[in-house]
DNA sequence: CGATCAGTTGACCCAAATCAAGCTCCGTGG
DNA sequence: CCACGGAGCTTGATTTGGGTCAACTGATCG
């Protein structure tokens, strides 16, 4: 596991969105550790115990099968906090997307973090299991929906999405391949749902119209 | 919501299995509710507040998409505990698969339960987070594996399987149909790998074959 | 014993995967 | 400043796994 600054960090587009106040009781603090694009933070059977909160980046935390396959089980972005486990194992691995900076939180032996853990753990998990969803329930174009809405949200609800992640990264997070993630992205630009500014920065034209499909 | 004994209640293969001992510290237990097959326990947007603890009998956790499709997230076996959210609203559906009985926990307001709620959480969370694997990337024979695999190890890791629950559940669980399921068991028992000895109690002949069909 | 509901099996179809080119956007170095 | 190279993305042709539709079978229960 190693952390250390990328040459250039391009920081203008991820500045910590509302710089979180949130500093665990009791937990001590450790400086900000940086990760460039596709570091590797945890890897699954490390051992777990401490937790992270992003400071600017983003994370992703997924699985793999032993022929590769893999899926995206969350995305982590500024402001978030990830790292905790039910046991003292990491059953997944973490992985910055791109330059990211992580706090990274011990919290001394003995100590009950409970309290400050657990609405974490519960929000974690109604997103895990509406994702399921989408994975179990939706086809091509209502997964990207949800995605694209998701995403917005978790912006402040603005039109314009910054996406951290590359198509592949939305494939694997969405069970569908890049291939078919890129073709509904033409189909919802054809339909005049969304607008690329950027290959990684989408203008939501028509909200009403997205949330629909995202059901 | 309604919690009324049916008229014949079939204990014999119901019966909890470790008569779990776990009683909220502080939090007030209430008699056994029952719940006939079918009863809804609670329903999506509902205030939250008690937590269940499955006596015997199974639940499942599922939502619904408007047009009437449906994904099961969560079975609860006996000795189970659920019910609990991470704001005051439920955002999922609770039902009882079979005759099912359900302790209910009243905590009382003001009182803090973070300490013996997280652990559930993050084992739910856990649980949820394996199982978008399954649906992202697994097909139909490996969903259906990994599910067999699934009952059985929180059977206690016996070859005899019991399913408290239909192939129409299954295939809610698992993201497929009901036809799917079905043919997949038929392949599966072809192989040799099952035995069905009635319709919702299967034998598992080759254990090492399921698990590395689950990967 | 029918009636009914759950499950199985078969024929056919379609959405998304796969395979295969291209294209676009950048970063690098001449 | 432009040529080059490569990764990431898009687009097209084809294949296929699982869905849909439909018929049948088998269990369970008045």
């Amino acid at each position: 596991m190693y952390a250390q600054a990328s040459a250039k960090i391009e920081l203008s587009s991820y500045v910590a969105r509302q710089s979180p106040a949130l500093v665990f009781d009791g937990a001590t603090a450790q400086p900000v550790s940086f990760f460039p694009a596709g570091a590797e933070i945890y890897a699954q059977g490390e051992k777990a115990g401490v937790l992270y909160q992003v400071e600017f980046g983003a994370v992703r935390i997924y699985r793999l099968l032993a022929d590769g396959r893999r899926q995206i089980s969350a995305f982590h972005l500024a402001g978030e906090t990830f790292g905790f486990e039910a046991d003292t194992t990491h059953h997944f691995f973490a992985e910055a997307i791109n330059a990211t900076g992580v706090r990274v939180f011990r919290t001394p032996s003995g100590m009950d973090m409970s309290r400050q853990i657990l609405p974490l753990a519960l929000r974690g998990l109604t997103r895990a299991q509406e994702h399921l969803l989408v994975l179990g329930r939706q086809n091509a174009i209502e997964r990207v929906a949800a995605f694209l809405v998701e995403m917005s949200e978790r912006q402040g609800g603005l039109q314009q999405v910054e996406l951290a992640m590359s198509r592949n990264d939305i494939g694997d997070y969405l069970g569908l391949t890049i291939e078919t993630v890129s073709r509904v992205f033409t189909r919802l630009k054809e339909k005049g749902v969304i607008r690329l500014l950027s290959l990684r920065s989408i203008e939501i034209l028509k909200r009403d119209t997205l949330l629909a499909m995202g059901e």
